[in-house]
DNA sequence: GTACTCTGACCACTTACGTCA
DNA sequence: TGTGACGTAAGTGGTCAGAGT
């Protein structure tokens, strides 16, 4: 607004020397005694009328005409002079009044952001801990089908050399699946286990949840492992509407 | 056409004073 | 009654645009 306005600095200059002249003998004929010297200012205060009227023409133009000054100031009983520097201070007052409003809207929408910055923050953390626990759970029964597959295979080396065959073992003739491989651990899982495959591997594999989770080492809850990973998709339900990594651009 | 000066309006900052709690 | 905070009229210095030379 205010860079709109600078550009119209000089566009009241074809009545400057009769608003001028006008302005001078003017100034001469009315209340004079307030233009003191700097050390004496003799300040009074507009009255509420005069306040009224120089508010309302504000509200119409926040810059005034030369001939428009003039007849205000005469309405009022001032001098152009005081009425040009009133409007030149109502200006600056309306600006930094605009400013303030500015700046409250700005903290109230960096507060607002601030707090759901925060909420998203607990909420990662809440999934993450599901995410160890389910990585714990996957964890142990790939452990245990280690240890017992490992008890097959001495076992069938052992009949092997019996027979001096050249029989390769399973899996280093047929690398399984990840899938298949879950479903070879869920072989071995317990019946209380059974009921969590229900309630986690019911899930389908689709979005590499077990083989995500078969690094086994933790690391999955560093940073650059979230990459192909949805909580939305693993929890099936989300309480925000936003992205989670909107936040981190 | 260009460079320079003058003038008036404006803005940001400051000062001085009146008012009020 | 004295005083500090605050609001505001007015002063100051710098910039800009238009007119005249």
């Amino acid at each position: 607004m205010f860079e709109l306005e600078t550009m119209e600095y000089g566009q009241y200059s074809s009545y400057s020397a009769e608003a001028a002249a006008e302005e001078e003998a003017y100034a001469t004929s009315s209340t004079s005694s307030m233009m003191r010297k700097k050390k004496n200012k003799n300040t009074k205060r507009f009255s509420d009328e005069q306040i009224k009227s120089l508010e309302t023409m504000f509200e119409t133009e926040t810059r005034l005409e030369p001939r428009k000054k003039l007849q205000l100031a005469r309405e009022l009983g001032l001098q152009p002079r005081q009425v040009a520097i009133w409007f030149q201070n109502k200006r600056a007052r309306w600006k930094s009044k605009q400013l303030e409003r500015e700046y409250n809207k700005l903290q109230n929408s960096y507060n607002s952001l601030a707090s759901r910055f925060e909420s998203m923050k607990k909420e990662k953390q809440t999934l993450l801990i599901q995410l160890q626990k389910l990585n714990d759970l996957i964890q142990k029964p790939i452990e245990q089908s280690q240890s017992s597959s490992q008890v097959k295979e001495a076992n069938s080396m052992e009949s092997e050399s019996e027979n001096g065959g050249t029989i390769k073992c399973e899996a280093e003739v047929k690398p399984s699946t990840s899938m298949e491989r879950s479903e070879h651990v869920l072989d071995v899982v317990s019946d209380d286990d059974t009921s969590i495959k229900v309630e986690y591997f019911g899930l389908e594999d689709e979005h590499g949840l077990m083989s995500f989770a078969e690094h086994g080492d933790g690391s999955l809850t560093s940073p650059e492992n979230w990459s192909g990973f949805e909580s939305n998709d693993l929890l099936g339900q989300s309480s925000c509407d936003y992205q989670w990594w909107d936040f981190w651009s």
